[in-house]
Formats: structure tokens, C-alpha cells, sequence
DNA sequence: GCCGTTTTCGGCCCGACTGTTTTCAGTCG
């Protein structure tokens, strides 16, 4: 039997809840379901070896009937309840709850009145109009299922998600035109962006205004958008050229923390915070919070307010997504991190030059790194059997640190230091020998090629790199793309016991589109004591400006300066460095 | 199905919108 992931049972837990509501459960035994399989994507240990131990029931969300069926799980491939139902329910009835406005209700109602298994009998029975003489459906439901099922057949039914620096490059001018706006107050952009999210689905803008409608009239004005659907005193809702929705709310100065904290979210994170008010006496909402026992409701000006008015400390935007930032906060707030800030970064230890795929030479991409405040960076362009750009032979190789030493003795303000990013081979060697890697000040080795070995395969071949006395760091640890690409089938639990044992850092890959390690396994590699570096990777001077989304990630993993160890000065970095500790 | 400085049983976030209904269920965020 393959161990089971995290990402597995979580999945498992996914499907059984959807038949379970399928089935007509009480919602409450759904939501149980849901909640139980966030916490086993979140978790940072193996739940599989938790529930073989019989302590899964250490997790928020899992009590003894979930432990068992996890349990049945990871020992026999199988859950009994999810097989019953499973043949109990065709597969196609799923695919009917995803559609647009069909919810389970309705697809039980389609499923048992006229027995539509599929999308296709779905499409069958709106054509031969049996579905209007359902109760509670109607000729207008008909039409918008026809509608759904065509969207769905265009592929533009399931959720689209934007990657956040796509989104914040619409969002942020927008906001800034906003604020420019004499009609403006405040302005902030709250949603998901706001929480620096890997991607979003849409944009939210909350503002004050003394001037409402201009204020609203002046965003639909802005050239962004190619469909402006409403605009008034409330606010307004547009599409941008490309596709993005982006919603403008305008809410009154004593309402707006009310307002902002709402639609900041995370949806989890607002409803785990509404249960713990409510067993104070408290309904929180967008508009106040309205207390049982005077029947008033109150608002709020600032979000802190809002915390502060329900006994909690405030918590950063990045924290908030059930992840035991309530609990924290409920109890003084002593335990919520001091999070890293974006000017802590005192260095960058992976970026590219023409001597790999680079696109300038070591000279501009120092001065590029000078010019945004760095004391360090090292050059580390691809090894040997890479394919990209010129391959750096051994010989280049070391022509590049002549390079590297000949640069630094130039330019001044930075410290410059060779390094290279050596790719892993598949049997988990490394492409340049011992005594070549010996000679430089930096090691990343990354995983390029061979992604789609088994896990086992690929776990062992990174834990031998990790093993590799000269490796300093691993690049982008699970091969990941943003929206694009899935990790590569890896056991990271195991890899950052091997990291933490060997003395080697992970790297959280800042690109917005790797942003890799993520919020979940940096949290969980820094709680195993495993030193982190925020890298850009750089193949262009401007690529710099991307460390914001490592630095953001980092603070979605409650990471604070001391856990990431390029805020160090690099004397005190270079010592930490296992082949320094020796 | 989970959980408890109200509770081991009886609760479980809140509001908007839609379309179908004569007062509300289902879906969505």
C-alpha cells in the first residue's frame, strides 16, 4: 500500500462530504467533512502516520469517526462509507452540483424525479422542456441551465484564477488612481489580493468618500475595463480587458473596518471568527457587530477595532485563514508572529546571467541589486546538463567565478558571490564534482528534469542532495507553477526532516509564479527548525522587484526575520551554511 | 461529525440574490 498524502486524504474527505450531501445529509456533517479535509491539507506532519498511531484526533476538526475513516484509508486504499455511496450516486451527478446555480438540492431533485445521471441527460431533458414542470424549477431555472451547461461546454464554466502579480498590476493602479481622486477618502484593496494569496478570482476595492457617485463614476471611467456592469452611491462592479472582475464598494467612515475586514476574509478565517463571537453574544457581520445583550449594533471605523471590540489582538491580513491565528489572538495575541517585513531581505542568493538563460551580464544584475538596497548576491547560473541557454561546462564554470571575483573587485556597495544552481540528476547526484563545488561560496541545487517519477523515486533523490555536503539550499522544493502546474509527486514532510538533519535551507522560489515553498510547507519547515532563504531568481535586472512575493509568502507561513536567513548579513549567513559547520 | 469558562446534548456565520412561491428554499460568496 503507497502512503497516502496529505493532499490524498484531504481529497477522500472532499469527495465523501460531496456524497454525503448528495445523499442529504445535514449540512452540518458536510461542513464537518470540509473542515476535516482543510485540516489535512494544512497539517505539517504525515496524517496518514497520525492515523495509524491513532492521533489524527490531535487535529482541529477530527474527532474519533474521522480518525477511523482515515484510518480504513491509508490501511486498505478504501473508505467503506465512500464506496456504498459512491455506488449509489453516478459519478455525472457531481459534475451536475459544479454547474452554476445547480447546487446538490437540485441535482438530487433532477436525479430522482427524472433520473438525469450525466450533463448530457441534463442537456437532453432542457430540450424536451421536462424540467420546467419540476417543483420549484420554472422556465427562467430551464433557461440559466442551459445557459450553465453551455459555459461549461466552452470551458469557461470552472473558476478562473489570475496569478497575484497579474492581478495586482490591474488592482494596484487602480487603487492609486482612486486615491488620487478628490472625490476619495480611504481606499484600500481588500480580498484575497490583500491576503497575498497565491491567485485570485477577483479584485475587491472598499472605500470612503465624500463624494460617493463621483467616486464611483470616476472608477468606471478609468480605461481598465471593457464592461462596466453597475455604478452608483454604493459602489461599482466592472470587467477589466482581460477578464478580471473588480468590485468597488464605498461604505460610510464609521463602517468602513466593518466593511474592509469582511472582504479582507479568508471566508474561513471570517467564520471561524463570527463562532467564537457568537458564544460571546456577539453577530459579526459587514455592517457591525450587534451584541445580544443590548440589542445595539456597533461599528467600526478601523479593522482593529473590530478585533478589539470581539476580545481578540489585531491579525495581519496574510494570517488570516484559519490556521489558528483566532485562538492565538483570543489568548493576548502574545503567541501571533512578528512577521518579516520586505526591507528585512539583506541579500539574494539565486539569480541568472547570460552565462545560462540569463538575460544581462553580472555587472548590471549587481547594480540592479545595489540599487534596491542589497549588501549580497550571489550569481547562480544553471549547471552543465542544463538545457537552458549556454550550458556552464566545469571549465565556464570556472571562468564564471573568475568572472564573479573579477565583478566584485569592481563594483562597489554589494558583495558578489559565485555560486551555482546544479541541477539534481535523477539518481540524486549532483553535475559538477566535489572539488569544483568546493570552490564555491554558494550551492542551490534544484530539480529540472524527470518530474514525473514516483514518489518515492523523487523523495530519495532530493533527500541525496540534501545529503550532499556542499548543497546549501534547495531551489523551488516541489517543482510547482502557480495555477499551472502541480508539484511534483514528492513526500515534503520527509524532505524537510532530511533538511532539518542535514543542515540544509529550503528556499521559498519568490517568483509569483513558483512562489514555491509554499505558505503551508515554509510554515512547516520553519517549525522544523529549518533555516529559510527568500530568493528572487532573477533573469532580469526588474525581476528583482518580485522578492515582495517570497516576502509575502513567508508571512502567509507566520515567518518572522530571525526564521529566514538571508536577513543576515552574509559573514553570519556564510557560518550557518552546513559546509561552515563542520 | 465536531465540540464545550453556558453545554457530553444541542447547537453549528451572515447576508444577498434568485426564482419560485404566497412565505421561502436553494445557492453563492
Amino acid at each position: 500500500m503507497p502512503e497516502f498524502s496529505n493532499s490524498q486524504i484531504a481529497a477522500a474527505l472532499e469527495e465523501l462530504g460531496d456524497l454525503y450531501e448528495l445523499d442529504g445529509a445535514i449540512i452540518h456533517r458536510v461542513v464537518a467533512y470540509r473542515n476535516a479535509a482543510k485540516a489535512v491539507r494544512e497539517a505539517s506532519t504525515s496524517v496518514a502516520g497520525l492515523a495509524r498511531a491513532g492521533r489524527a484526533t490531535e487535529l482541529p476538526g477530527i474527532g474519533a469517526t474521522l480518525q477511523e475513516k482515515i484510518q480504513a484509508l491509508v490501511d486498505t486504499g478504501q473508505i467503506p462509507a465512500a464506496e456504498k455511496l459512491r455506488a449509489k450516486f453516478p459519478p455525472g451527478l457531481v459534475a451536475i452540483t459544479r454547474l452554476a446555480g445547480l447546487g446538490p438540492k437540485r441535482a438530487r431533485m433532477l436525479y430522482d424525479e427524472l433520473g438525469i445521471d450525466s450533463l448530457d441527460a441534463l442537456r437532453a431533458a432542457i430540450e424536451s422542456e421536462r424540467v420546467r414542470d419540476l417543483r420549484g424549477f420554472g422556465v427562467k431555472a430551464e433557461e440559466n441551465i442551459r445557459a450553465a451547461l453551455e459555459a461549461a461546454a466552452a470551458g469557461d464554466g470552472g473558476e478562473v484564477r489570475v496569478v497575484l502579480d497579474r492581478a495586482l498590476a490591474i488592482g494596484e493602479p487602480i487603487v492609486a488612481a482612486l486615491r488620487a481622486d478628490p472625490a476619495a477618502d480611504r481606499v484600500e484593496l481588500a480580498g484575497s489580493a490583500r491576503r497575498w494569496t497565491d491567485s485570485v478570482k477577483d479584485l475587491d476595492v472598499i472605500a470612503t468618500a465624500h463624494d460617493p457617485a463621483a467616486l464611483a463614476a470616476a472608477f468606471a471611467e478609468l480605461g481598465t475595463f471593457e464592461r462596466v456592469h453597475s455604478s452608483g452611491p454604493a459602489g461599482a462592479r466592472a470587467t477589466t480587458h482581460s477578464g478580471l472582475r473588480v468590485d468597488l464598494r464605498i461604505v460610510a467612515p464609521e463602517q468602513f473596518g466593518n466593511l474592509l475586514q469582511h472582504f479582507t476574509g479568508s471566508k474561513q478565517h471570517n467564520m471561524a471568527l463570527r463562532d467564537m463571537a457568537v458564544r460571546k453574544g456577539l453577530h459579526v457581520s459587514e455592517y457591525g457587530v450587534l451584541d445580544d445583550a443590548t440589542g445595539e449594533t456597533r461599528t467600526c471605523a478601523t479593522e482593529a477595532d473590530v478585533y478589539a471590540l470581539l476580545g481578540l489582538a489585531y491579525i495581519e491580513p496574510e494570517l488570516r485563514e484559519d490556521r489558528g491565528e483566532l485562538e492565538v489572538a483570543a489568548d493576548g495575541g502574545a503567541g501571533l508572529p512578528r512577521l518579516l517585513e520586505p526591507g528585512e531581505l539583506r541579500g539574494d542568493l539565486h539569480c541568472h546571467t547570460i552565462a545560462s538563460d540569463g538575460r544581462t551580464t553580472i555587472e548590471k544584475m549587481a547594480l540592479a541589486a545595489r540599487e534596491r538596497g542589497l549588501e549580497y548576491l550571489a550569481i547562480t547560473d544553471h549547471s552543465a546538463t542544463m538545457g537552458f541557454g549556454n550550458d556552464v561546462a566545469p571549465d565556464e564554470l570556472r571562468r564564471q567565478i573568475e568572472r564573479v571575483r573579477e565583478a566584485n573587485a569592481a563594483i562597489e556597495g554589494i558583495e558578489l558571490l559565485a555560486g551555482s544552481e546544479v541541477n539534481v540528476l535523477p539518481d540524486g547526484r549532483l553535475d559538477y564534482d566535489d572539488e569544483l563545488l568546493a570552490q564555491l561560496d554558494w550551492v542551490i541545487a534544484s530539480v529540472h528534469t524527470s518530474f514525473r517519477m514516483p514518489a518515492a523515486e523523487m523523495t530519495a533523490r532530493i533527500v541525496a542532495a540534501l545529503e550532499h555536503p556542499l548543497v546549501d539550499a534547495l531551489g523551488h522544493p516541489t517543482g510547482r507553477k502557480v495555477e499551472r502546474r502541480p508539484p511534483y509527486a514528492v513526500d515534503m514532510e520527509e524532505v524537510i526532516a532530511a533538511a532539518a538533519r542535514t543542515g540544509t535551507m529550503l528556499e521559498i522560489n519568490a517568483n509569483p509564479d513558483r512562489r514555491d515553498l509554499d505558505d503551508v510547507h515554509a510554515r512547516a519547515a520553519a517549525a522544523a527548525g529549518v533555516p529559510i532563504v527568500i530568493d528572487t531568481d532573477a533573469h532580469w535586472p526588474a525581476n528583482f522587484d518580485v522578492a515582495r512575493y517570497g516576502v509575502a509568502t513567508a508571512r502567509r507561513a507566520w515567518l518572522g526575520p530571525e526564521q529566514v536567513a538571508n536577513t543576515r548579513p552574509w559573514p553570519e549567513l556564510r557560518a550557518l551554511r552546513k559546509r561552515a559547520r563542520r
